[in-house]
DNA sequence: CCACTCACATACGTGGCGTATGTCAATCAC
DNA sequence: GTGATTGACATACGCCACGTATGTGAGTGG
């Protein structure tokens, strides 16, 4: 029994790397963590690093994927849980606000993401984030309730928003009135999106 | 006449260091930008750098303020010669996505920018284009033509959606349809800081 | 004219990244 | 079961780039 079978500890390993990395970028940054400390931290060596993941960059990639497959899943979660529609994608856009404060996403995938990865990567590449809001939207100008825009357009308009929003928000001395402030402006903007009320049927406003 | 006087040779040599620094950072990108590649292409050393600046960080804060002051005027001017209101809001709107696109202030002030200097310097620190949107919001608001919403809110939600078109738009396939797509949703957008039509007294819906 | 300041260059140490090489355990052939 | 091979990971080395400490020579004040 000593020993687990390969697979098990190669993917151990690679998880030790993974979380160790992401724990250094999300706290000092990508520029100022070191690879031989948060692999010692996590009682390997840059050996390990290089093997399963090519170069510094490799991992910070990886990390980057771990955590847009998180936020995408937490987004679906509550998309869902508000019912679709208008109110379940309002709701989940200004659910993303609230995570994109979060210390860690805000540093690994708003602020180094971008300088590392080059911005192309997370603009091209599949950010699932970004789909999410796409395919709500879809659904949404299927509907009938959002007017005639392109729905990848908007969803990333509405990404920029909210990332900056979070920031701002994140930096406030007061974060729990800049939230607020930055929640009604949004909403604000969001109505632009809806066709008008003159232009509906019988639809509640709200 | 040999030399001129001591103030002015300074101040070329500040120029010369913060242009060379503003084109290695605009193409090579911060990170790998060799300090002592471009001050020798100004034809000085590391020395005088480390002199006028202090370090890497703060020749780029400076080339970063350079960048911003010059946006800030471009963007004034655009929004004069629009002649204010609504429509000259949604013009300076515009033309801030146009100027966004560039290469040099996508890399300098979008992707580095945050990654060297932590983002809430870009937040917390006075940015010359925010202070611009702010300015005419609050015009906008005060002539009733936006509704009641916070005007740094709002700002700072059109500053990221803008900015986030721009870089969508630059690493697309077809910028130019690319373009036409993020604008028409953009000012979809901005239509929900307006007062509704039914609200308003009798303006025209362009 | 002399002492001093200051703008800049030169020289050096350090740290971090990437690569080349080594080693030992796990799997496979027979 | 034993030898050969693969592959996961560690060790060792070189290099580059940053920051600092020190030097130097041209302006400047008394």
């Amino acid at each position: 029994m000593a020993h687990k079978p390969r697979s098990q500890m190669i993917a151990e390993t690679r998880g030790k790397l993974l979380s160790a990395g992401r724990r250094a970028f999300g706290t000092v940054g990508y520029a100022e963590a070191s690879m031989d400390d948060f692999t010692a931290e996590a009682g390997l060596t840059r050996g390990a690093l290089y093997h399963h993941f090519g170069d510094k960059k490799g991992l910070f990639a990886a990390v980057v994927s771990q955590i847009d497959a998180e936020v995408t899943v937490r987004l679906a979660e509550i998309t869902e849980r508000a019912g679709g529609g208008w109110r379940g994608f309002v709701e989940s856009c200004a659910a993303y606000i609230e995570m994109a404060i979060e210390p860690e996403i805000q540093r690994i995938i708003h602020c180094d993401g971008p300088a590392v990865l080059g911005e192309s990567w997370m603009t091209t590449s599949q950010s699932g984030c970004l789909a999410c809001l796409v395919d709500d939207l879809e659904r949404l100008k299927a509907d009938g309730v959002v007017g005639d825009i392109d729905p990848e357009a908007a969803a990333r308009l509405i990404n920029g928003a909210s990332l900056h929003a979070a920031q701002w928000i994140a930096n406030s001395d007061d974060p729990e009135a800049t939230s607020k402030k930055a929640v009604a402006a949004f909403r604000a903007l969001l109505e632009g999106l809806r066709v008008r009320a003159a232009e509906r049927v019988g639809e509640t406003v709200n």
